[in-house]
DNA sequence: AGACAGGGTGATG
DNA sequence: CATCACCCTGTC
């Protein structure tokens, strides 16, 4: 399977929902997939999987990481982020999932966020044999804020149920173009310009979109404008020149190089 | 021990 | 556009 450079433990620990979501243990990463058990684990250069579908889904398989790195190694810095990270994929997840997890990341760090989802998972996902369902929107929208509380989301039980609130409303999540979709999340509360582009990236492939966190700004202005600090329309503006299509890519690692790493500029 | 920051957002001036 | 509150956990 997966000719395409892997590294399952960076891609699946890395920032993405993955992280919030599957279960880790010996080397082993596992979680409820319609309704059963399944597991990812890699082996030297073979990914043993459970399941291909949910696999190739989750890794991406169809992407062409030549390609990719070709275009997102713009210069010393990217090159040097691709070499050491080589074997990080882009991951998606389903589009309801990565709303919720991304809904609860504002102004926290990462294993924070990972302590609430699987708080959630616990608390209001399905027992199947020791791991727990991801809930689904009619499960949270029966809790009130104060049950919400309780499962560690602080300040964004509001956010979490609003948006669940809109969810339901709508009653599907099919959405046809990105632009759609983000019109919809725009809408939604708890979500803004950043978490938007999160869920845009992660739950809905889409490859161009561009999460401006804190990170990437510092990042951004580290390395393309001399440490100046510059407007987010400028840094927006340098990214799509630089890796247009690709910028998604370019996000991952760039922001994976400069969280590991605590570069101060 | 107590201050502080953390993959932001929404409300306010 | 700048500032601030917001829950709460982990860190120093």
């Amino acid at each position: 399977m997966s000719l395409q450079p892997l590294n399952l433990h960076l891609t699946m620990l890395s920032g993405q929902a993955p992280n919030f979501i599957w279960h880790f243990e010996s080397g082993k990463f596992e979680r409820v997939w319609e309704g059963k058990v399944v597991h990812l684990k890699q082996d030297g250069a073979r990914l043993k999987a459970s399941n291909k579908k949910f696999a190739d889904f989750t890794l991406r398989s169809n992407d062409n990481y030549s390609l990719i790195y070709k275009k997102i190694s713009t210069g010393s810095f990217m090159k040097k982020a691709v070499k050491d990270y080589d074997g990080l994929r882009l991951t998606q997840s389903e589009l309801w999932e990565t709303i919720v997890c991304f809904v609860l990341s504002s102004n926290r760090s990462i294993p924070i966020i990972r302590m609430n989802v699987q708080e959630l998972m616990k608390n209001y996902g399905e027992k199947i044999d020791s791991l727990h369902e991801f809930p689904q929107a009619e499960d949270l929208v029966r809790c009130t804020e104060q049950q919400l509380r309780a499962s560690k989301c602080g300040f964004r039980d509001k956010y979490l149920l609003g948006t669940t609130k809109k969810v339901l409303e709508r009653g599907d999540l099919k959405f046809s173009t990105a632009q759609e979709l983000k019109e919809f999340l725009l809408d939604c509360p708890g979500i803004g310009e950043k978490i938007a582009e999160c869920i845009l990236l992660y739950g809905f492939g889409e490859t161009s979109a561009f999460p401006l966190d804190v990170w990437m700004q510092r990042a951004m202005q580290g390395v393309y404008f001399q440490g100046k600090k510059v407007r987010r329309e400028e840094m927006l503006e340098k990214a799509e020149e630089l890796w247009s299509d690709f910028k998604g890519f370019a996000q991952l690692y760039l922001f994976y190089e400069f969280m590991t790493k605590k570069h101060k500029w």
